[in-house]
RNA sequence: GGGAGCGUAGCUCAGCAGGGAGAGCACCUGCCUUACAAGCAGGGGGUCAUCGGUUCGAGCCCGGUCGCUCCCA
């Protein structure tokens, strides 16, 4: 059977990538483990959310993260991905709530144990399916590594730092302004607080002396907290307000009396100038509550209703209290008038409710000495952002953060490491559950009952995952790991905490470069959004297109760090190219003999085309590894397709082909190797783009390595550099491209051969003219060719073109038009013309001349040189034809 | 209010060190040329938002303006 016979007419995606992808885990081609005679590279996966379903943010991240490991693979580094889960308390929760709420159950029917071998057995069943579509994309990380964020290792993990933390002082327990989701029950962090504007009333209220001897008025977009309000506030400087510092005022609806205070916070331009101050339901508030030593009263349940404290309107919830308070102040006559105003107000990034600001007791990271080292190694060079500009953000964030509130009201998650002696009221904290009271030895301990911020965990992720707070080997030999990959929108949630984590508890920075990637926006550059059902399902690419072409797509024509819009144009395209390559691999396997034997082909045994697409190969490979370094993934990915497409398979393949036909000649088995070697390179630089394909051609073409994901990554031969080839090569293209130009402006039938007659006074053209004249007669469609070197070998009936080095004469006899052929080379000429006055020009400019490097000096000169040789002879034609006339 | 990004062909986007503007798709013309019509060959189409500055030279560097987007408060 002949090789090609094996070969299927088109690559089928669907049906071979499952079992290409079997056919690496079978082989363990994604393992690592520490090998001290290779280098490391890790990249630990940012892991995706256990509730989730890939999207095509997920798909994007994974295939760059892909990309590198391959690359680095094939490089021969010891590459590990290590991927994992990440148990997303809230999101997690939140969604076995709901699915228990079908069976009629809640989560304190079952109970805190009750749930939580609930939640287990819900991760177990769904928790894997994210993972399995990251296989099916491609995705080559090692599998036997898998973690996640709940495991027991990790979970330890969770607890020594929390007690290191404790132990530093840096974690404690406070009564502080939290963001509150009444929905979800729980508290926040700043981070997770998204901010929309809004279109609201802002009431001008009209509070009295308690003298009676005036009135303030105050501006507020929430007067149901007035209720809680412990004091009113101008600015210290503000001359309207002097007198009535220090004074009482009566709060309406009410029979308290609340101070009037000066603090630099009000802004005198904003409303009136003076405000409410509620400690309990405003930040801002809390703070200038601390300072003047304000009452704090909490006046909403934590489901957003109004508590006791409401007096006659307890019981309603914000909304409906508004409404009546409103009312009844208007009815009073305090209600002085309204007006819309638009503000940012903060909503849960999980269910998109309005968050309240609420005093709790809670569990806080301080920040201020954590931050400090985080910054200064992003500042000195020891982590790179790329782009540089998310360096800003990271800044940003970390130089205005306030201290991280970490406890949550949920049960999914790691239990809070401190127990509470109810004897003598004072806690214990530990990795392990103690069997008494740190403090007094009694046995009576309660544990706290909330849990920890999930990206308390993930924080932590670079190195516990590799085994830390055990030194093992792992850890020893991966870490620092190389790169994390992530979206901009995750810079503050995550990659901020990782490092200042690392560095704490490491003493290392967790990973020497962020590679930001962007977002991934429908077609109309919209974001992907559940609510706007415009999400694309990567899944359903992959069905119907294969991961390939879904991997093509999302990096093809990116830019780092720019969001991008999803078209199915790009997957065509990616589809499309698969098809090519496939192709290629056919042509060069159906030129294959049954039995190939490259070792006798030398190097002098090279054509000029073998010599000119080895060059060019090399150019690539320097090219492509380049971009690769800078993390320019769409750009490497743009070389290599033009490289294969535009020089392999538009030149090399059809300049080759008439000597395939010269079965048993050296130079159909020279061709042969060439084919073969520079396919099999370039293939192995698209590996990490489209793992699939690649692999199934690899598996065709001669070599004697095993899979293609193990080979050896391609470097420029030096000996390969042939200048002088690539030179005469794109004279050869350029005589090609004319010649074509001519067929198709004159209309000549395709299947017409026509003559070509070179002239040019140099004689090593005119060599490389009548050496390649297979080539010239394939690519151009020529019978003939014939050199010359005297102009009057040429005949009248004959259209003239140009190429650098000498002219092409196509006799067309009766076909010439003599006066259409003079306009055309009238044109030409005036072209040609306005070229060299524009280098005239430059090089007339002195200053031109002495600061611009020699090297483009001297390619003006080269220009006119040059052109100068293309007019005359245009001009020497035009001049014939025209005496012709 | 603070910060970042974007504006390049009809559309979507590249443009790595400042040295004659590129790709894919779309469009026009001609081709089933024995790897590929998911293809081949040829072609049209751009004041690089705008104004100014630096430079021998600016899509690229600096500043202003206009328009759009995002992040943070």
């Amino acid at each position: 059977m002949a090789r090609i016979d094996a070969i299927e007419q088109t690559f089928d995606p669907i049906a071979k990538e499952q079992q290409i992808y079997d056919s690496w885990l079978s082989s363990k081609a994604f393992a690592a483990a520490p090998n001290q005679n290779k280098e490391p590279y890790c990249i630990v996966m940012p892991p995706p959310n256990i509730t989730g379903r890939l999207h095509m943010g997920h798909a994007l991240d994974n295939t760059l993260q892909d990309i590198l490991i391959r690359w680095r693979r094939l490089q021969g580094y010891e590459a590990l991905w290590l991927p994992g889960t990440d148990h997303a308390a809230i999101a997690t929760e939140a969604r076995i709530v709901e699915a228990m709420r079908e069976e009629g159950l809640t989560k304190e029917d079952l109970g805190r144990e009750g749930f939580m071998a609930k939640a287990w057995e819900w991760k177990e069943l769904y928790g894997g399916a994210i993972t399995n579509q990251l296989a099916r994309l491609g995705a080559s990380c090692d599998w036997d590594r898998e973690r996640f964020t709940m495991d027991e290792k990790l979970s330890h993990a969770v607890n020594e730092v929390f007690v290191r933390l404790y132990n530093k002082g840096l974690i404690y327990r406070g009564e502080r302004i939290i963001n509150w989701c009444p929905h979800c029950l729980t508290t926040i962090s700043d981070a997770e607080v998204e901010y929309i504007d809004v279109e609201a009333a802002f009431y001008y209220v009209r509070y009295p002396l308690a003298d009676g001897s005036a009135d303030l008025v105050l501006a507020t977009t929430r007067p149901e907290t007035m209720l809680a309000d412990t004091a009113v506030a101008v600015h210290p400087a503000d001359e309207r307000f002097q007198s009535y510092i220090g004074k009482m005022v009566k709060l309406p609806l009410t029979d308290r009396e609340i101070p009037v205070i000066a603090d630099h916070y009000v802004d005198r331009e904003l409303g009136t100038g003076v405000v409410k101050i509620t400690p309990a339901h405003d930040p801002n508030d809390f703070e200038i509550g601390l300072r003047h030593d304000l009452p704090i009263i909490n006046l909403l349940t934590e489901d957003a209703y109004l508590n006791e404290h409401g007096g006659r309107y307890a019981g309603m919830n914000v909304e409906e209290a508004r409404r009546e308070i409103v009312k009844d102040l208007r009815d009073g006559g305090f209600l002085v008038r309204s007006e819309q105003l638009n503000h940012a107000v903060g909503t849960c990034y999980r269910c998109a409710t309005v968050v309240e600001p609420r005093i709790s007791l809670q569990w806080f990271v301080k920040m201020s000495d954590l931050v400090k080292p985080a910054i200064e190694v992003v500042r000195d060079g020891k982590i790179d952002f790329v782009p540089e500009r998310f360096a800003k953000t990271y800044f940003n964030w970390m130089e205005n953060s306030r201290d991280w509130c970490i406890s949550r009201q949920l049960w999914w998650g790691h239990r809070i490491p401190v127990w509470y002696c109810t004897d003598c009221g004072k806690h214990s904290v530990a990795t392990t559950t103690p069997d008494s009271c740190h403090h007094c030895g009694k046995s009576s301990l309660v544990q706290d009952e909330d849990t920890l911020d999930t990206w308390f965990s993930s924080a932590l992720w670079p190195f516990s995952t590799l085994g830390w707070p055990e030194q093992t080997e792992e850890l020893a030999y991966f870490y620092p790991t190389d790169v994390l990959v992530t979206g901009y929108d995750i810079i503050t949630f995550w990659v901020s905490r990782m490092i200042f984590s690392a560095l704490e508890h490491t003493d290392q920075i967790p990973f020497r470069y962020v590679f930001v990637h962007g977002l991934v926006r429908d077609a109309l550059g919209r974001k992907m959004s559940k609510s706007l059902k415009n999400g694309i399902d990567p899944m359903e690419v992959i069905d119907n297109y294969g991961a390939d072409a879904l991997r093509y797509a999302l990096v093809i024509g990116s830019a780092p760090g720019n969001d991008q819009r999803f078209q199915n144009e790009k997957i065509e395209a990616g589809r499309n190219f698969m098809n090519k390559i496939w192709n290629a691999l056919r042509f060069v396997v159906l030129n294959f003999d049954q039995e190939m034997d490259f070792s006798s082909v030398k190097d002098s045994d090279l054509a000029l085309e073998d010599r000119w697409i080895l060059a060019e190969l090399n150019d690539t490979i320097r090219e492509v590894e380049r971009n690769l370094e800078n993390f320019e993934i769409g750009l490497a990915l743009t070389k290599t397709y033009s490289f294969l497409w535009d020089l392999y398979c538009d030149w090399y393949i059809e300049a080759v082909k008439p000597r395939l036909l010269e079965k048993g000649s050296q130079s159909r088995l020279s061709a042969q190797f060439t084919l073969n070697h520079v396919l099999i390179q370039t293939i192995t630089l698209l590996h990490p783009f489209m793992p699939f394909v690649t692999e199934e051609i690899y598996r065709h073409l001669i070599h004697d390595q095993g899979q293609l994901i193990r080979a050896d990554w391609p470097l420029a031969k030096p000996d390969y550099d042939f200048k002088l080839e690539q030179e005469q090569m794109h004279i050869l293209m350029e005589a090609v491209r004319q010649v074509r130009n001519i067929r198709a402006e004159y209309k000549l039938p395709p299947q017409q051969e026509i003559k070509l007659m070179v002239l040019s006074s140099d004689q090593d053209i005119l060599t490389l003219f009548s050496e390649n004249s297979l080539f010239m007669k394939r690519l151009a469609r020529a019978g003939e060719i014939s050199c010359h070197s005297d102009r009057n070998a040429i005949p009248a009936d004959a259209v003239q073109i140009q190429f650098p080095g000498g002219e092409i004469f196509i006799p067309l006899q009766e076909l010439l038009d003599i006066e259409v052929e003079i306009e055309r080379l009238t044109t030409e000429a005036d072209r040609l013309q306005r070229e060299i006055k524009r280098a005239e020009k430059k090089l007339a400019n002195a200053n031109f001349v002495a600061k611009a490097p020699p090297h483009i000096v001297s390619l003006e000169k080269d220009k006119i040189e040059k052109y100068s040789g293309m007019l005359e002879n245009i001009k020497n034609r035009r001049d014939k034809l025209m005496s012709m006339i």
